[in-house]
DNA sequence: CTTGGAGTGTCAACAAGGCTGACGTATTGT
DNA sequence: ACAATACGTCAGCCTTGTTGACACTCCAAG
């Protein structure tokens, strides 16, 4: 905390956007951005049985097909027990399909079923939509930023994974 | 769906930062860091009997005191049940003081206690130190690019929410 | 071959914190 | 006098998180 003092006295460049009132109105931008976020699809899913988890399990689930339980669960940052329960609605509703590992069969591997998929693409498009508008009106730079900002934000682990499937997709 | 290719034809200016995949990253960096953001706050909050909706009250509370209650509903965005059940606890612990309107007596006003701004003062520390140090890490443009993406992502009336209070506490 | 441990699934029980609906009580404005 | 507003509360439901306990399959080491 003390450590960026030095280097704040040193240029000109004024550290104002470092005040309690900024961090503040950050802190404020995120609780109310986050809402935004996940309104969207949310509104989607409660017209189904399905709720936030279920998102977030299908869209991970898309982004890394044949990944495991386990690391779905790090990924998510939940107990398997919980877990658990919405993938077997999900499996039961035949949205996921869950392949014994052939290497090591107490693996599960887990994939989108073509519903699935044509969920996780109706969630997403609605999702994205939102984000397209938001990164037009804002402009490639400001997106950069947050972008940047954000990374920062995460946990050691989190941004490990976050880097992870950003290399993987990209 | 498509329309992020087509456009990106148009101009010099290249819109790969609208790329579906591009969006995509974002999707997972706003889910990421969440988590990050909330982290330190309910790590502190989980010692005590309280949760993250105990932590928003108080910290809107603290931010525009004497709010009624109608208008904490509309900010956090919850039924008068869930946060009637929040604000009786934070009450009744001595955190928030309820006082009767004084032009309008059906109008409950809010402020926190001593008590009270101890304990936001120790949460919003928590939160404030990891923003901080995203904050100084992305530097000052990244910061305002940050903004300028949640603000666009935000629903109408939580922007509005958000300058009310932006205005006020500037 | 046996056995320990890892990965997984499942049952039970519980809590937080959302929600709806209904009702009661002041208080205020028409 | 009456309707509307602001608030509180009871009751009940849902999703999604938690712990704890237990069983099963399979792999690998002894």
């Amino acid at each position: 905390m003390a450590d960026g003092r030095s280097a704040s006295s040193v240029s000109g460049e004024s550290l104002l956007f470092l005040t309690d009132e900024q961090l503040r109105q950050g802190i404020e931008a995120m609780f109310f951005a986050y809402r935004g976020f996940t309104a969207d699809p949310d509104r989607i899913l409660d017209d189904m049985a399905y709720g936030r988890a279920h998102h977030r399990a299908i869209h991970f689930i898309n982004r890394a097909p044949g990944t495991t339980v386990n690391n779905l669960l790090a990924i998510l940052g939940v107990t398997k027990q919980s877990l658990n329960r919405v993938l077997r609605t999900l499996i039961s509703d035949g949205l996921v399909e869950s392949r014994v590992g052939r290497n090591d069969k107490r693996e599960r591997h887990l994939h989108l079923t073509e519903a699935g998929r044509a969920l996780e693409q109706t969630l997403s498009d609605a999702q994205r939509t939102r984000m397209r508008a938001a990164f037009r009106t804002a402009g490639p730079e400001a997106v950069a930023g947050f972008r940047t900002v954000l990374e920062a934000m995460m946990d050691q682990e989190m941004r490990a994974s976050y880097i992870r499937l950003k290399e993987t997709g990209a």
